[in-house]
DNA sequence: AATTTCATAGACAATTTGTCCACTAATTCG
DNA sequence: CGAATTAGTGGACAAATTGTCTATGAAATT
């Protein structure tokens, strides 16, 4: 998103930016994102009710996509907890509910999608999504079924890679695509089909 | 989409449409949402392109992400084959491979990837994709698990609307998010796990 | 022949994008 | 201190697209 990100004491010489600008500009992106949806951050519509130059958004954001992406990190983003605990079962139900629950909040839930929607005609954006958004997610998920696999509670020749997306990625299908709802009911369900096949034959 | 669908001959009085306009506007859309993706099917676009007056597309279609969709419609979609068969496992695998070839296919999946996308920021196109595209797969993927089910082939207690998503919703997933690749591998894969849970308890 | 609907051609304002330039402001280096 | 450097402003411009509006002609039905 933004074009400079590591450094903010080591600037060579120049004037540095100012934190003031920077705050304006995503504080104003970020109400324009909740009230309007993504495809109305425009560098033009922020700069102006931001009150600052039109300039200075080219200058830091590469499209209005990764303004509204950044704003969102910035406002609204969740902190990731570890995948945690020995019981598989237990870290999956919690943390596909507290994954479903932020896709589904009436705010969160159509930022992201109509984020994952911008990324659709914008690969340098999806890029960005999934290096701020759905990877380090992703990343827990299959930690949290690796760790689950070894302990054998999962069987060993499941595909870990393919089940995260029987999970979590029947989560994105059901905030992306128009049929079915997408609830803390859905996550259980998810987990309880799971847990139905396992012991399908055991029973 | 378009603004007329069941009548092509009980037209009341005026002049009909022209055939041959309506043919130009959908051939030139797909050549546009070919070449160019859905974000170039503009009206502005087609109709020069097409030799056509801008006045006719607005009044035939709603929006440009509802023109692409007629065209994609006209000119690339699929027809489906009934679940049939007697068994789960050979349909599961037939039906998942044909969806996921499809969805990879260079011309299609990025049309779809980018209807599905645009979608996001237009809800009335979103029901139009619903209504002529997801639904009608889903109500085959529901009828497929359902049948299996009932044969005892999936134990009794899965949540069948839920197991749609854990299959085709993971290849939605797999489409729509930078994360993985989707190919016939990945299509097998979704069954093998299935299977492999079905069947770990009993191994 | 009158009516109705389709199609065209042109015009217009409003947004947004992307780029350019000149100017001012703040900070560091020599 | 002064020069170089980077940040931010304000204005301007062309280009594309949308949405709407007019006027005009073309093709069908009653």
């Amino acid at each position: 998103m933004e074009r400079n990100d590591a450094e903010p004491a080591k600037r060579g010489r120049g004037r540095p930016p100012s934190v003031e600008v920077r705050r304006r500009i995503l504080e104003t992106a970020a109400v324009v994102l909740l009230e309007n949806g993504v495809s109305e951050v425009t560098f033009d519509k922020v700069a102006r009710r931001a009150g600052v130059s039109r300039m200075t958004l080219y200058k830091w954001f590469r499209s209005p996509g990764s303004l509204a992406l950044a704003a969102f990190e910035d406002t609204y983003a969740h902190t990731l907890r570890p995948p945690s605990s020995g019981d598989v079962w237990a870290d999956l139900r919690t943390h596909l509910r507290e994954f479903v629950a932020n896709l589904s909040e009436p705010r969160t839930g159509p930022m992201i999608a109509g984020l994952l929607g911008s990324a659709q005609s914008d690969p340098v954006l999806a890029e960005e999504i999934s290096a701020t958004f759905t990877r380090p997610r992703r990343e827990g998920a299959v930690e949290l079924l690796h760790a689950g696999r070894t302990r054998g509670q999962l069987p060993a020749s499941i595909d870990v890679e393919v089940l995260v997306d029987q999970l979590w990625g029947a989560c994105y299908a059901r905030l992306l695509l128009p049929e079915g709802v997408l609830d803390e009911a859905f996550a259980d369900a998810l987990v309880a089909n799971l847990r139905a096949t396992i012991h399908a034959s055991a029973d």
